[in-house]
RNA sequence: GCCCAGUUAGCUCAGUCGGUAGAGCAAGGGACUGAAAAUCCCUGUGUCCGUGGUUCGAUUCCGCGACUGGGCA
């Protein structure tokens, strides 16, 4: 087996019900043994669920489910942690002969599956801590300095305000003694949003999720209710009591951040933290379809009403 | 009924010593290669409550009215 299906599409667009569904289906109609892999950044971690709208284990319970809850929100994944996991076990799931779901939302983990990533390394702890101190003391135009005389094209390609990606691209060069742009050169010719050519030997379907803007901002606000009443504020409660920080970089993942602010008083009702997280999941939305908007090829679907049809689109590719 | 305060962008509000107005949030668009549910960029939006007056000119000053909030009866 050397086929994937890729299920993607913005957060709470019903990629985790179609999935099991689609897997299921797989299973019993076409005698596949069929699997599903996950790329949401968020459900790589095992201490945190409701407000991730990570898959129950009861709806896990009939197909197997990988790349969840294998990692603690204390040490936190990265897209080349990602793929050098993900990569061993699709492999590995494809010589089994297992017809491999990927379903997620974090295009920029999918792209650096299917895409590839720079030659890079995370940079030593001695070395983030120079550049770090260097930007406490001198701020951003240290780093902007460093560049200048390192990696000038960097300064072309990103914005003064984007501290983030500047540090990076010192970063990069500190450690590698190479330019990130000369990569994003070289990569930006491999056309990085074309998925009908992946570095890996396999035949993808790309099936993608979307509704209409005012529906899906329904789905949203029900959503998010719904896990405050499922115990998102318990769930972060017994993180506290476990000796978490609440300061770990996935908590300061939308519903997480706003409820830990909840808790601290900065929210006058539960009701307008709600708005608030529904809020950002929306934004999210824009911007994940932002980026999918980009990718291609792909097939798209209305998950309300067209199941029928992914089948269909499954079954041809499979058989 | 009387006395205050208010009415300006979708929301909360600033402001114009009289020359038709701007912040935050929201919205729309975009970027994105070891933090990506993160981070960053770009863009509007207006009968300035109505009406009469003063004025070359009123959202701004004055009168009247409406509505909202508070106080007194």
């Amino acid at each position: 087996m050397n086929k994937l299906i890729v299920l993607s599409g913005p957060t709470a667009t019903g990629k985790t019900k179609t999935s099991i569904e689609m897997a299921e289906k797989i299973i019993s109609k076409l005698k596949i043994p069929t699997v599903i892999v996950n790329f949401d950044s968020l459900l790589f971690y095992k201490e945190i669920s409701i407000g991730t709208a990570k898959p129950t284990l009861e709806e896990r319970k009939n197909i197997p489910h990988y790349m969840i809850d294998i990692e603690s929100i204390s040490s936190p994944m990265n897209a080349a942690d990602f793929i050098k996991i993900g990569e061993a076990l699709i492999k590995d799931l494809m010589a089994q002969n297992k017809c491999v779901i990927l379903v997620g939302g974090s295009a920029f983990y999918l792209r650096a599956l299917l895409k590839g990533m720079y030659e890079s390394s995370t940079p030593s702890a001695e070395v983030k801590n120079k550049f770090d101190s260097l930007y406490e003391e001198k701020g951003i135009a240290a780093i902007i300095d460093y560049l200048k005389i390192h990696d000038p094209e960097s300064l072309k390609n990103l914005h003064p305000n984007d501290h983030y990606r500047l540090m990076r691209a010192a970063l990069h060069f500190e450690t590698t003694k190479t330019k990130i742009s000369d990569q994003k050169n070289a990569l930006d010719e491999q056309s990085p949003y074309d998925f009908s050519e992946i570095i890996h030997p396999w035949k993808v379907l790309h099936l993608y999720l979307d509704l209409p803007k005012d529906q899906h901002f329904e789905v949203i606000k029900n959503r998010t209710q719904k896990m405050f009443n499922d115990g998102l504020l318990d769930e972060i409660e017994a993180l506290a009591k476990l000796g978490f920080t609440l300061k770990e970089k996935p908590l300061s993942s939308i519903g997480y951040k706003e409820a830990i602010e909840l808790k601290q008083g900065h929210f006058n009702s539960i009701n307008e933290c709600v708005e608030r997280i529904s809020i950002s999941t929306r934004q999210l939305a824009k911007s994940q379809r932002t980026f999918f908007k980009k990718i291609t090829p792909k097939l798209s679907f209305n998950p309300l009403h067209d199941q029928e049809k992914i089948f269909s689109a499954i079954e041809l590719f499979l058989t």
